[in-house]
DNA sequence: CGCCAGGGACAAC
DNA sequence: GTTGTCCATGGC
């Protein structure tokens, strides 16, 4: 079905964000894109259509919550003063088109603790393989296989080697006992999407291998609370060499996330060197 | 070869 | 509380 979107959505843009992981670009303006057990094959027309290759009803049930068409990003956006803020201002206007996908808890929890350490392209790898080891194989609409991200007691069934198989190194242990609290309910991640923010972080803290900055990735991404504010090494340069007096958090609040995502991939696009 | 990547655990101050 | 070291792997 084809739908016309009256607001902020670029492609492109997501697909190099880094919060998602299983994007494939298939043509020019077009991506296979793999969401938990779903996959759905996208593609930007122009003056704001996109083609979306399921029927209207998948559509309203699953990607328009997954896309987060229901959030009015450019009004998001207006919040920012060109005067004040010149930085944000910048950053937003360059990388508009973002936005925060609403993704699975449990892919986002795995995902981002694989992600550790380590560059995006290692990371689509590694859970890509991990797909291809514990989780389902599925026809998509244009015959092809893919694989669905595994459930939490398929990956916690994988033996150390299987998971070393899939390169996490020695993040292996992490995602094995975080699949395993998973399935022991000793966090539970649905009832986190209406939890506060302090207390998702500290139940998603308690899990081995998920600090701050992956627990707030987890709990941005998969949670969808749009006020969580990821540290990592880009936006730690970010604060240093653009807001040396601090950062006004308040004033975006409860954006904080999505204005982090326009000023991560404003920095990571633009050579350091020029800054 | 060395350095860094959407970090975190753990020990030592 | 803050700081240093190590962790496994790939890209460059």
């Amino acid at each position: 079905m084809i739908a016309k979107i009256d607001d902020d959505f670029d492609l492109e843009k997501i697909a190099k964000s880094g919060q998602c992981f299983r994007w494939h670009p298939v043509a020019d303006r077009s991506f296979r894109i793999i969401h938990g057990a779903r996959c759905v094959y996208v593609e930007q027309l122009d003056s704001g259509c996109f083609r979306f290759e399921c029927d209207e009803e998948t559509f309203n049930e699953v990607w328009q919550g997954y896309f987060d068409l229901d959030e009015n990003y450019s009004a998001i956006r207006a919040r920012v003063d060109a005067e004040s803020d010149p930085f944000l201002w910048r950053a937003s206007e360059n990388e508009k088109g973002i936005r925060i996908l609403c993704q699975d808890p449990w892919e986002t929890l795995i995902s981002f603790i694989i992600s550790q350490n380590r560059n995006i392209p290692a990371i689509c790898r590694s859970i890509e393989m991990l797909a291809e080891i514990a989780g389902e194989k599925v026809e998509d609409r244009r015959g092809r296989m893919y694989y669905c991200f595994p459930s939490a007691e398929a990956v916690a069934s994988l033996s150390q080697d299987e998971l070393l198989q899939c390169k996490l190194g020695y993040r292996w242990k992490y995602v094995k006992a975080a699949a395993e609290a998973v399935l022991k309910g000793l966090v539970d991640l649905e009832v986190l999407k209406s939890a506060d923010s302090e207390e998702a972080i500290a139940a998603l803290t308690q899990l081995s291998g998920v600090g701050p900055k992956v627990a707030s990735c987890v709990a941005l991404f998969g949670l969808h609370q749009l006020d969580m504010f990821p540290v990592d090494t880009w936006i730690r340069k970010v604060l240093s060499n653009e807001y040396p007096h601090g950062y006004p958090f308040e004033k975006y609040s409860p954006y904080n996330g999505v204005f982090q995502q326009y000023m991560f991939a404003y920095y990571r696009n633009r050579l350091p060197e020029s800054m």
